[in-house]
DNA sequence: GTCCGATACTTTGACATCCTACTAAATTCT
DNA sequence: AGAATTTAGTAGGATGTCAAAGTATCGGAC
């Protein structure tokens, strides 16, 4: 698989330019898809032995991360910013996995609570070792630059942030 | 919903250097994750009225932009960095949908060559219009900013761009 | 001229995400 | 108290993505 001989988006930036009109937004929006998937790409590899993906690793994150040791489903979504049933649907293969226990909340029944199990912890740290090891995908990008690509996207996410 | 009154990466981050260590990357990683998401929720919802997806979006701009009006289906893989699987998914339901034309390559009867139709030109020149209007859902980033972020993202495409 | 490796695409299966609609439980309002 | 509304989660369906395995075709080596 050789690939190209050109990059693929400057390219479709001239021809953009040429008959549509001004490309910067439009490079911007093709390169952000790009690199999220190469990135994702490397995440979900490095996390793969240990059974898990990337998005079950930020769910276990979180539960290791919460004061009580348990969140609500609700909580979850909120904080990863995904619809309340990616979360069920993840929460359902982790359990089945054996990560992570799910319990009806004894004070308002209609929440779920999820916690981690013991080789739920077991496996996060794993994971975590191996993603600190590729330096979560980002090995090409030196520090300065990861902070300042971290301020841009910022300005994105609190767009939509408070709502 | 009101969301959560903290920003959950910020917070994440802060417990991470905490219990785990340097979060540059953590953090960065994660936002490109999250923008991503909502960015791509936006582009699709922009071209949502006219019967498709982003990604078939960026299938139709590609075929438009080929010099003989058709593409082997490999080509387009490559072009969007997407795996063969993905195209050949998409053009299924292009093709269904009447937007694109699919007949085997006289050449090389391996080869698949998609080209438009004249219903698809028709489609992909309103969706281009609606993705303009909102400047591809990053309205909230300055042209200044958005080709900062363009430069940086680079360096991550490249890596695995070649091969 | 045949065979065998490489290439192009499809099929099947897994995954994460969203949306719409639904059930159950809590809260608010009358 | 009882009804209406809101909130939490689940069910089913669609989409796009990847991986592994399969089929068909091409092209070069012998």
């Amino acid at each position: 698989m050789p690939g190209l001989d050109f990059d693929p988006i400057e390219r479709a930036g001239e021809l953009w330019e040429k008959h549509v009109g001004p490309a910067d937004s439009m490079r911007l929006a093709t390169s952000l898809m790009r690199v999220h998937q190469l990135v994702l790409a490397e995440l979900d590899a490095a996390v793969r032995p240990h059974g898990i993906t990337f998005a079950r690793f930020e769910v276990l994150r979180l539960l290791s991360f919460s004061s009580r040791g348990s969140l609500p489903l609700s909580k979850i979504g909120q904080r990863l910013m995904v619809h309340p049933t990616s979360v069920t649907n993840v929460i359902d293969r982790l359990t089945a996995d054996g990560l992570v226990d799910r319990q009806v909340d004894a004070v308002d029944r209609r929440r779920v609570l999820a916690s981690l199990t013991e080789e739920g912890r077991v496996v996060l740290d794993a994971a975590t070792e191996s993603l600190m090891r590729i330096d979560f995908g980002l090995h090409a990008l030196p520090a300065e630059q990861q902070r300042a690509a971290f301020e841009i996207l910022r300005v994105l996410r609190e767009t939509d942030f408070e709502r």
